[in-house]
DNA sequence: GGCGTTTTCGAACACTGTTCGTCTGTCACG
DNA sequence: CGTGACAGACGAACAGTGTTCGAAAACGCC
């Protein structure tokens, strides 16, 4: 049964060392280091980078690394489980927030916006990868990390535990979904905001072509639906979403602050302004 | 070359009529109806909703049609674009929003509320397809009818053009976002909250077992962060949403309602409370 | 040296989306 | 009524995929 590395993120002990020389391989005397997860990841994360997530497979980053694809198996479970590790490895670079010193706990806000920008910073350097993102609960060791500084945090300026959690949720989801975003625009040759102009206005001309009196509002907000570069778009996200939030905060929240919702399916009359 | 029927998402004109049986086939006697856009999607739906997406193969809907693969490319270029008519015809499903009468106008958030719900159901229903629905500026026709219904509400709410567009972004995002965690729970093989519930004791398990003086917020937030229904969750994210938005509606705005965001990646000190 | 265990990986399987070129049923035209 | 042209249907094949099996190699140990 192979060794299924646990990998508990430390630096990986033997990674860099070449293969000792004396005693050739017979079949592959070419021989990199003798294959290891750690490798694995970082040869596949090259790839994604490179040329994309779709371009990523098992025999791809095999050949890479100058083997056969059942080489792999015996590191990863599936592609899958290369998949989550590679994604966690990504997480592992950004910075988690340092929540902010009793005294200056009203700065929380500004905190959490801040490793929000920096986490959408790491997930557009590696544009694709992020697709694999999808809603599951994470649990590899960057993630917890991550996770766990913001949570304090939030718990630090006193949003319940139930709010903070979902909280977290739904701000990861954002910076998720606005890489993703990005990522498919980068992979239908739209590389920069500038060569992305021309499609918007295409799709801008389309609104504005669109029967008037069925579509009057598309049509008269033509421009609005195309308009404002990806950062704007992603600081009313995130704004609209952490100052949401802060209406939960325990010191100084501006008005009831309700902790436990109340709108459901049908009780939706008193939520609004 | 082939037809590629544009479809405008009215009635097919001779969909169920039967092959006329007086003059057999010689290979193919089946010979179910005579193929059309259509009958594609409409098997193609069913597929996907009994078996999952990752069971849908342009194969098994021709098989499904008692044909050849090669026949579904005379109607649709490639398999993504089956997929986005697939789910245009899903949103197509969903009842848009009416916006309030004028006198009423105060209950917009209600009724942007309730369009988010009825959109859930639908995506529910549909579970798997939701995955295709990557955040791309829609253009299908059904498409199109729900964002100009929503449109319609927003502005008539007063909300600035800008605003609704991007409000529309988001609303959606979680959305989708709701529906596909809800798939990859259903793909696990937990169908309903019942089910899902060992998986998620699994996880609350998980998080207080870890290291206490590591990640003490975790520990102490296991049983919050597996908390809540899916419909709690959904409530949750809807009502932080709508009720950001509902800042910027003109006439009764709770405070200054800033209609330009001011923070960006340094500006973030003045967003809090 | 020889043996048993672990790790590696070539070859193959069952699929996938897509294309080519042939076949065929239908219909307008002579 | 015969015939040619043509649009649509589709069998077969291509180049790829993730994954498995079992044989081969490498290693540690007696």
């Amino acid at each position: 049964m192979p060794a299924r590395a646990v990998s508990e993120s430390s630096a990986p002990a033997g990674a860099g060392l070449p293969a000792p020389p004396w005693k050739a391989r017979r079949k592959a005397p070419a021989a990199r280091q003798p294959l290891s997860a750690e490798a694995v990841i970082e040869t596949a994360l090259r790839l994604v980078d490179k040329d994309g997530l779709d371009a990523l497979s098992m025999r791809r980053v095999a050949q890479e690394l100058g083997t056969g694809p059942a080489s792999l198996y015996a590191y990863f479970a599936n592609k899958e489980e290369l998949l989550e590790q590679l994604l966690d490895r990504v997480i592992g670079e950004i910075p988690p927030p340092v929540a902010p010193a009793p005294a200056r706990q009203g700065d929380w806000a500004a905190v959490v916006k801040r490793s929000c920008w920096d986490s959408r910073a790491v997930f557009l350097a590696h544009r694709d990868l992020v697709k694999v993102a999808r809603a599951n609960i994470p649990t590899g060791p960057n993630s917890l990390r991550y996770t766990e500084a913001m949570l304090a945090v939030l718990r630090g300026a006193g949003i319940p535990d139930r709010i903070a959690a979902w909280g977290m949720d739904q701000m990861s989801l954002v910076i998720v979904a606005d890489a993703v975003e990005s990522a498919i625009h980068v992979s239908h040759g739209r590389q920069t905001e500038a060569d992305a102009e021309p499609y918007l206005a295409q799709v801008r001309e389309y609104y504005g072509s669109l029967p008037a009196d069925r579509f009057p509002n598309l049509v008269a907000m033509a421009p609005a639906m195309t308009e404002g570069s990806g950062d704007e778009r992603f600081a009313f996200a995130i704004d609209l979403m952490v100052d949401g939030l802060a209406r939960f905060a325990r010191p100084g929240a501006t008005a009831g602050a309700p902790v436990v919702l109340e709108s459901g399916v049908d009780g939706v009359d008193g939520g609004g302004a």
